[in-house]
DNA sequence: GTATCGACTTAGAATTAGTCTAAGTTTATA
DNA sequence: TATAAACTTAGACTAATTCTAAGTCGATAC
């Protein structure tokens, strides 16, 4: 039975603890679905596919665990449509093109796009991150 | 009774004129609180304030008269915090500090920040507009 | 091994921003 | 003044998300 030690459960597992996040079986078949690529996914796509395979997840821990993953920084909230929350995987710094008509995201490498210049921040507070969202249209 | 045209009524009709809105007075009663001075509201800051006075504008009409103000390209929609949109009275080309501790937003002026090399845009699209939020923490 | 306790998960109710509908009201115009 | 289109309204409705209270699990103590 010994063999490969990083099999894809331990890698998840691993990463889940290495952001301080008790690796259940609940949040291991999510992270599953959210790390199997890059992804940008509604909760509500999550709990879909999720619960298409054999274990069942609820509603409410598939929100609880979001927000878990979000605040220890394995995933992170993109908001560009103002009914739902995306969910993106990818937490390499980046930004994103917003297809307004399709309703798709897309990355962009973050350097490809160059922010100088940014003003002094007020008093007492830091830059905790900062998102680029290219709104595109279909070319009329 | 001939004396200023350009009373701040006069002007508002104006300026909704000049977008291809008819003046009616409950949008007019909606546009003196937004563009009474720079601000970012939310439909329900809008519809408290627009109800404080003597008149009273229906909570519908106040989700209506917004969405058109925003297709009209007299206010512009940022999406900041998930939980509510916010419109913006600032017109002109600019970007956002959101404090994410106070939940307050802070216009950054355009010419503060500088985007370069924005990659090609997907076939058959066009860039919309380029939103920028710098997101901000209590410093630590 | 078994008791215990805190962390986790669950169903379903509650909340809430925003949308919809159907019925009035206003306004521009013929 | 009649008409019709545009606008506004109350209130029902929707859907994403949060909350609550009760159960379940799993690590540690014994």
């Amino acid at each position: 039975m010994a063999g490969k030690i990083l099999n894809s459960d331990q890698a998840l597992g691993q990463r889940l603890r290495d952001h301080d996040v008790k690796p259940t079986s609940q949040r291991l078949e999510i992270a599953r679905i959210l790390f199997r690529r890059p992804a940008h996914m509604s909760a509500d796509d999550v709990y879909i596919q999720v619960n298409r395979g054999k274990s069942y997840v609820s509603k409410a821990t598939v929100y609880n665990t979001l927000g878990l993953f979000v605040e220890r920084g394995l995933v992170r909230e993109v908001l560009v449509d103002s009914s739902k929350v995306f969910y993106d995987s990818n937490t390499a710094p980046h930004h994103h093109f917003w297809d307004m008509d399709n309703h798709s995201l897309m990355d962009i490498e973050a350097d490809k796009v160059s922010i100088a210049d940014l003003p002094a921040v007020p008093e007492g507070t830091e830059v905790e991150g900062v998102d680029v969202v290219v709104r595109l249209r279909r070319r009329s």
